[in-house]
DNA sequence: GCCGTTTTCGGCCCGACTGTTTTCAGTCG
């Protein structure tokens, strides 16, 4: 019998091998704790991959992603062929599909989703999540053996609140963290037992979206601290709070995490919480096989029981004969291997960037997408403050369904002119002239040439028909970058964070191309954008062509995003010379004629 | 089930916190 099936994406196969490690944990869960990890692993793996498992199958690359060997190799290619896994639906057989929902909930676990939906016959995996709230508001699951009260208690606000943030939305950009962090952070240093705080996890991490803000304390009075913390008064609720740390909920419903650790040992502890999760269990790998056990303590040498403590990271790190890691590439994605050689890359600061590439005034372009609000005057000025030595102005191209080309043309001198004039008078940051130039459907790009003589190079973008196969849309792209003026490719993938997927591309195509030909991909520093993504970065990197980071700024304030673009750079591990806007003016200007 | 610059066999990260417990299990980061 024929059966057609849709390709499983990364994300079902990821929540398919998450069941599979649930089912291994409800039926014996230290008999196949290896196992466990490994699917958890894979799942994590295949979550994060760039490339999809159906077209890594079809290219014969599955070996490719790390933590899927031989076994899980031949369950995958048996779901891209079939649409399923015979061992796995053997082992989900054994568990009743209804604890799938709940193990989403904070503070649920494969054991007691089970208990739950075992004892009470719950079968709805759509109704199951008010089953067990209305269960609780009855008081019936204190009745249960290991249940109580309190954990009942627990139980029916983990999911009032679940299904309250499930519908603000899930993680935040990191801008907004970073300022929650920094406000609960003025709040702390109030009290002087707090001696000194940091943000930790994703956020030190410059992760693109932020899950929750951790933040770490050096104090000799941990008590004091977490009083004062527990204190805070936007707050929904405190999670809880033990004798070293403490956790809740801002009034935005973000879960803020605590730790204290005396400043004596606080390197150890920022290593450890930096993390990520992926990064410490790597390096506590290595650590046992040189004897020594690491913890947020510091290191144990595990013949003695000795324990070192470390006041800096990079004594922590100098302990393992590691260079100290920069916190944006700990992400287990080689970087140990790097750091272990000596070998890690100088990554990109802000102070190394010359100039902005993607600066949209309030010049009147009569453009057909969103027009700046800022004058070009104001906008230079703010350049002069950054420290940038040139500023490229990259409105988008006047409305060509509202003008004629010789009307464009016209327009773009007319700015040209006005930007020669203001030039003349502030005369400090040197201007780029440039335009975003829209790539139509048919891969030309939307003015003629005419208007591009008049600019000194011009970024292309897409901003319609992002619904094209792959194959169409890669040579669309490829069409428009074609053009000797097209220096610089704008938002590569177009995703909007938390709102759109991004188009469908041939990266290693694209990337092929824009090394031999001399175009610039950017680094879209805006916050909903952060586009390209450090993964496909890190992917590019290898082709060695060049990146543009810019802000793309519609007013004055937001060039000052450029350092989200640059968070993005370096955890795409970029170094100075693999930026554009890095360069002098002079070398800038020769590779936009090249 | 995965993995290897001390291993192709024999290992596999570490600790905190809570609740329901008289010594531990479950969950989390």
């Amino acid at each position: 019998m024929l059966c057609y099936y849709r390709d499983m994406n990364n994300q079902e196969i990821a929540r398919l091998l998450r069941r599979v490690a649930v089912a291994y944990v409800i039926n014996d869960e230290k008999k196949y704790r290896f196992q466990i990890i490994a699917y958890q692993r894979a799942a994590d793996a295949i979550e994060s991959a760039v490339a999809e498992i159906s077209d890594l199958y079809r290219e014969n690359k599955l070996d490719t992603i790390p933590g899927v060997g031989a076994s899980m190799q031949q369950s995958l290619t048996e779901l891209c062929k079939t649409g399923e896994v015979k061992h796995f639906q053997t082992l989900l057989a054994s568990v009743p599909p209804a604890m799938f929902p709940l193990l989403n909930i904070p503070s649920f676990g494969p054991k007691k989703a089970y208990r739950l939906v075992t004892h009470f016959h719950l079968t709805d995996e759509k109704t199951v999540i008010n089953d067990v709230k209305k269960l609780a508001e009855e008081g019936k699951i204190a009745e249960l053996e290991g249940f109580g009260e309190k954990s009942q208690g627990e139980m029916l606000k983990a999911i009032q609140e679940f299904q309250l943030v499930k519908n603000v939305g899930q993680r935040m950009p990191l801008p907004y963290a970073n300022e929650l962090a920094q406000q609960i952070i003025t709040y702390m240093k109030q009290i002087p037992s707090v001696e000194e705080i940091y943000p930790l996890g994703s956020l030190r991490r410059e992760v693109e979206t932020i899950g929750d803000v951790d933040l770490g304390v050096g104090t000799h009075d941990a008590k004091a601290v977490l009083d004062h913390f527990v204190n805070y008064p936007y707050k929904t609720r405190v999670l809880d709070c033990g004798d070293i740390g403490a956790s809740l909920l801002a009034s935005n419903g973000i879960r803020v995490d605590i730790k204290t650790q005396s400043p004596e040992t606080f390197g150890a502890m920022l290593q450890h919480f930096t993390g990520s999760k992926d990064h410490n269990v790597h390096l506590r790998e290595i650590a046992l096989k040189r004897h020594v056990s690491l913890s947020e303590k510091g290191i144990k040498d595990l013949k003695t029981e000795k324990m070192k403590t470390y006041k800096t990271e990079e004594s922590f790190y100098a302990a393992l004969d590691m260079q100290w890691i920069p916190p944006e590439m700990r992400e287990n994605v080689g970087e140990i291997e790097l750091a272990q050689k000596k070998r890690l890359p100088n990554l990109v600061e802000l102070k190394d960037m010359k100039g902005d590439m993607h600066i949209h005034s309030s010049f009147p372009m009569e453009e057909s997408h969103d027009a700046g609000q800022s004058p070009i005057e104001t906008m230079l000025e703010k350049a002069k403050k950054l420290g940038y030595s040139y500023l490229a102005f990259s409105e988008h191209n006047p409305s060509i369904s509202k003008h004629s080309q010789k009307e464009v043309a016209t327009l773009i001198q007319k700015r040209n002119e006005h930007i020669d004039k203001i030039y003349s008078k502030i005369n400090s940051v040197r201007v780029v002239k440039m335009l975003e130039t829209d790539i139509l459907v048919n891969g030309e790009l939307a003015i003629d040439n005419s208007s591009l003589e008049l600019l000194d190079a011009t970024i292309v973008s897409i901003h319609s028909s992002f619904q094209m196969d792959r194959k169409a849309m890669t040579s669309r792209i490829l069409k428009g970058l074609s053009h000797p003026k097209a220096k610089i490719f704008a938002h590569p993938t177009g995703r909007l964070i938390n709102e759109r997927k991004g188009y469908d591309v041939d990266w290693e195509q694209l990337f092929d191309f824009c090394a031999k030909n001399n175009k610039a991909l950017e680094i879209n520093a805006f916050p909903s954008r952060l586009d390209l993504t450090d993964s496909l970065i890190r992917q590019a990197r290898k082709y060695h062509l060049k990146f543009s980071i810019d802000t793309d700024s519609h007013a004055v304030e937001q060039m000052d995003l450029m350092q989200y673009g640059v968070s993005v750079a370096r955890r795409g591990w970029l170094s100075k010379g693999d930026i554009l806007n890095c360069m002098e003016y002079n070398e800038l200007i020769e590779w936009l004629r090249r």
